[in-house]
Order: structure tokens, then sequence, then C-alpha cells
DNA sequence: GTCTATAGGCAGATAGAC
DNA sequence: GTCTATCTGCCTATAGAC
């Protein structure tokens, strides 16, 4: 039987190829893995690749889309199991510690490094992820401050960005440090400290 | 007249390849330029180059040392021009602000997101270069808190390197938000909590 | 959907003339 | 120190058989 293939290409053979390219670019950067890589270890051809995505840039808005629903999917569960702020942020926290802990960094976080080679529509797929986070994490802000949960200087908005760029250079560093184990915790002082917690 | 050469290559042509070399790596990655970028740029030929760095490892390494060389004069600097902490850390800031107002990543923030792909010495040296960073932020971060100008929680050495990659993270994000000119006062800020200055 | 075969280009690097 | 010429290998991508 032949499932209808989306436009990103939905069948289990694409997916897995995601899954691949998803670990090789969180480790190795976008511009650090080829076709090659993914297709040795799925045991196909190259051109088998280009089938489910006829070009690397494809592959690669591909990878964010989904990367950006499952952290979609994640705040959404957030927001359902948490209601005080100050632990909606430490499950935030709690969702770049699990990244790290697979010793990857954040796909989004890497491809802000690459950014200026990549192409227009993963440009804009990446400042989609950056948005959706900080938008999530001003709306915990400003209901915390509401609460009296939270007291920081400056707006939700920018606060917001604060921890998000915060937890990526975080990472960034923690990953050439070879310090996973410390992040989550340090990560949620830090946090703590830019949003004020009581 | 021909003057002698150091083992990572001192002569006028190898400094133009670095200034070069370093722009390409602070806008587009260690793994993102060639040397036929470098080549062209100086009207010159690849060959030329690999005269003065035989290899792009040690061109890389190169990189890292003069960088890292550079930063250490300006910490220097900071601490014979501001005896307030909390003016220290905003001049450290300063050092940040003015890389992102050329339109660059911090070298080593770039790198360390490349940083499994890499080999050996560029490891190390990039660490070093964090570990330089971090040593200096903790020794004022150590100073400001005996002189009540600064309330932090946790160690010195925690906070300092929640500021170093707090700024790489924010310069990183900004970079893809295009955002350069709120850096600076949204940096400062972003410190000032996490440093605790009065 | 997966394969073989191949195109066309660019990478880092070396040999040897000047 | 810089050049021309070249090597080897990998890259993304395509054509066409099965």
């Amino acid at each position: 039987m032949n499932r209808t293939r989306g436009r990103t290409a939905s069948g289990e053979t694409a997916s897995a190829v995601l899954d691949i390219a998803e670990r090789l670019v969180q480790t190795r950067g976008f511009n650090s893995f080829s076709y090659a890589d993914v297709a040795s270890e799925l045991s196909v051809t190259k051109a088998s690749l280009h089938y489910h995505f006829p070009s690397k840039a494809e592959l690669g808005e591909a990878l964010i889309d989904r990367y950006t629903e499952r952290f979609a999917v994640a705040l959404a569960e957030i927001e359902a199991s948490e209601r005080d702020a100050g632990k909606r942020l430490d499950a935030y926290v709690g969702l770049y510690a699990d990244v790290l802990q697979n010793e990857r960094m954040c796909l989004c976080g890497m491809l802000a490094a690459e950014y200026e080679t990549l192409p227009g529509p993963m440009r804009a797929a990446i400042v989609r992820f950056f948005e959706l986070n900080e938008a999530w994490l001003a709306g915990v802000l400003t209901e915390g401050r509401r609460g009296r949960g939270l007291s920081y200087a400056g707006s939700p908005r920018e606060t917001a960005r604060g921890i998000v760029g915060g937890l990526e250079g975080w990472m960034l560093v923690a990953r050439a440090h070879g310090d996973l184990a410390r992040f989550r915790p340090t990560a949620r002082r830090l946090v703590a400290n830019l949003a004020g917690v009581a």
C-alpha cells in the first residue's frame, strides 16, 4: 500500500531520514553533514534520499518545521501540567537540558550559528522557532509578574529573549567544556535570576 | 629583507590572511569558508596560502590564539581604566557589542557550535579562550561581591560562565533577528541581573 | 521507492618552476 | 614567496533502469 506523501514527505523512510539528519545537524551542523552520512546510516543510497528530499535545503526546512512543531507540543504540555510561572520556567529549562543530555545542541541554536550560509526559507523557519519560544515565554513572564511570583526589570519580551538566548549560549559553552551534568541546575538558577523568581 | 617567521607565521601576508579568515569564520563559520575564498580576496593563489598556513587546522589554531591574545589585552585595559566592578562588567559587555556591531559573531562562540567537527588542537584553544574569560570575570565578581557592589547567588565561577555563555547566545539570536542595535543595552541589563548589580 | 552510474563542481593539499 | 598545474576525494544533484 502506498501512502499519500505531503509536500515535506511523511512516509516512514522520510521520517527515518529526518531522525538521522536531525541528530547530525544538532551535533555537527548543517554544513558539516552530507547525504552520504545519512545514506550510510540508513543503508540506502544517496539517490534514494533525493527522492524524499530533492534538495538539502528542503531537508533543512523539514527539519526545522518538525522540530518547531514538537517544541510547540511540549510548551502546551507544560502549560497543562504546571500552573506556577516559576515551575513553568523550570520545565522550560528542562526541555533544553534534555537535549544537551543527549549530547546535542538545540537544532535552531546550531543553525543560528550557520545563519549567514543558509537559504532564505531555512532562515525564516529559524526565526519562527525563536519567535514561538519568545512569545510563549513572554506570556509566562507577564502572568508571573502579575501574580507577584516574578519580578524582573525590563519588558517581558526582552526578558524572554534573554532566557532563550541564554539557554542557547549556556548549552554551547557547556558542550565545549564537556560539562553536561551541571547544565540543568546552573541554567535553572540563571533563568531564575533573569526572571526575578521570588 | 626577509623576516624570521615564527611557528604560526608572523609576516605581513600571513597577518592579512588571518584578518580575512577571521572575518569569514566569524560570519560563516570554519567549515563554511575555503582557502579559495581567502585567496580571491587577497588576490593570490590558494597555493600561496599553504606556504603560510600548511593546513586549514593550523590556520584555525592561529586564528584562535590571536583572538584570545587580543581579548587578554582588552581585559587588561578594562582593569586599568575601570575600578568599579559594575563598570568593568559594562566594559566587558562592550567587547561583545563591538563584535556584533561589525555584523560578526564571537570567533569562539562560532567555533563552539562547530566544536564536534574540529581537530583537537583547535578544541583545546577554544576551551582556553573560555577559560580565560571565565577566570577574569570570576575575579571581577569576587571583588564586586566583597565590595558590596554585586550580590549574586551561587559561585563566582558559575556566574562567570553564565555571563560568558549568555553573551554568546544573545549574540547568536540577535544576529538571526537582525537586531544588532538593541544588543548593547539589553545585554547590559541581563548581565546586571545575573551579577546582581546594586 | 530504490538502485547504478555519472555529471559538474569545489574542497584541501602537493610538486616543482620561477 | 608566489606561481601553474595537478591530484584525490567529497559534495549536491540528476538520468534512467528496475
